[in-house]
DNA sequence: TAAGATACTGAACAAAATGTTCAAATTGTA
DNA sequence: TACAATTTGAACATTTTGTTCAGTATCTTA
C-alpha cells in the first residue's frame, strides 16, 4: 500500500478514534473528522464511501492487529485439572493486549459507536468460551451461557477500560 | 392532555418503531418518521426538539408503562435471610411484563438502534440490584459488581427476546 | 352550542451535512 | 528522471435538518 494511503487512513483514525472519546458516533460529522485529520474532503471520500464504512474499516484493522495473532484459540489442555487455569490466562493475555492498545481501542471500544466492534468482539470471544464450555458445571442452555460468558467479559473490558485499567489485568481476568 | 396530541404523539412513536425494526436509529430521518405518520413537518417539532428527544421520551413512556408501575424499586425486606428470594421474585416480574409488552419494546429492545434503550434498562437495573448488593458476597468493586449484574441481566433480557421468549420467566430469572 | 384557546398543516426558507467532480499540485515508485 | 498514483481545494448538486407563519381544523368549557 502507498505510504500516502497508509498515512492517511492513520490519520483519518486517529481523528475519528478522538472524536468517539468526545461524542457520540452518529453525532460525528465527516466534516469534524477530515478537519481533526487534516485531509481533503475529496481524499476521505476516496478512501471510505460512507462513515459506517470507516467504522467498519477501522474494527476489522483493530480486531486483525490486536486479537487475531493471539493463541488464545488454541485447543486447550488435556488435562482437565488446570484446564480452568487455562482460560483465565487467555484471558489475561487478552486484556494485555487491550491494555498495550489502549490508545487505538478505548474510543471505539467504550463509545456507543463502538457496538460493531463489540459485537465482533463477542463473536470472537463465544469461539474462545466455547473450548472451555464444558469446565462450567452450570445447569443451563449451552447457548445461553456462551452468550453469558461472552457478554460478561465483553462489558468488563468495558468497565475496565472506562475506570482507567487501574485494576491490573490478572485480577480482571479472574 | 389534548387529545389531538396524545394523537399525534402515538402516530409518531408507531411511525418509528415500525421503522427501528426496518432499519437502524442513525439511518431513520425525520422525513421517514412524518411520513409512516401521516404528519406535518412542524408538528413533529412541536413535539420534538430532536429525533434523540424522540427516542428519549418513547423510553422512558415504555418504562413508565411497563416497569415503573412495577414494585421493583420499593425497598428490600429486613428479613436477610429471604432477601436473595426478593431479588428473584422482582426479576422474575420484570420478565413477565418483558412478555407482557413484547409488542411494545421487542423491536426497540434487540434492533441495532435499540442500544439507546438497553442503556436505559441498565439504568434502571442499577438502581434495582444496588438496592440488593449486599446480598452478594463477591470480594469485587461495588461499581463493577452493579455493572456486571446489570449488563448479565439486559444481556440475558435481549437473549431471551431473540430466541421467542421459550424458557419461562421464573427460569430465566433464576 | 358558541367562543376562545390550542394544535395541525403545508409551503417556503435558511443552514448544515452529504457526496461528486475535476484540474492542478504533490508525492511515491521504479 | 519519468510516470504513476495520491492529495488538494473549490465548486456543485442533493439531502436533511430545523424554523417560521398564515390559514385551517379540532378541542375545551362556559
Amino acid at each position: 500500500m502507498d505510504r500516502r494511503q497508509k498515512k492517511t487512513r492513520e490519520l483519518i483514525f486517529n481523528s475519528f478514534n478522538a472524536l468517539l472519546k468526545t461524542k457520540r458516533y452518529d453525532h460525528i460529522t465527516v466534516q469534524q473528522i477530515i478537519d481533526g485529520a487534516n485531509v481533503g474532503r475529496s481524499t476521505f471520500y476516496s478512501h471510505f464511501a460512507t462513515k459506517d464504512e470507516l467504522l467498519y474499516e477501522m474494527c476489522t484493522d483493530i480486531f486483525d492487529h490486536v486479537f487475531a495473532k493471539e493463541p488464545v484459540l488454541c485447543e486447550k489442555t488435556h488435562n482437565f485439572s488446570d484446564s480452568g487455569a487455562k482460560l483465565e490466562t487467555k484471558l489475561t493475555h487478552i486484556l494485555y493486549h487491550v491494555k498495550d492498545s489502549e490508545a487505538d481501542i478505548s474510543g471505539i471500544f467504550t463509545s456507543d459507536g463502538g457496538e460493531l466492534f463489540v459485537r465482533y468482539f463477542k463473536k470472537y470471544l463465544i469461539q474462545l468460551f466455547s473450548l472451555h464450555i464444558d469446565e462450567f458445571s452450570f445447569d443451563s442452555d449451552r447457548d445461553y451461557l456462551l452468550n453469558h460468558l461472552s457478554s460478561s467479559f465483553a462489558e468488563t473490558v468495558k468497565w475496565w477500560i472506562k475506570n482507567k485499567m487501574i485494576l491490573s489485568p490478572e485480577n480482571m481476568a479472574h
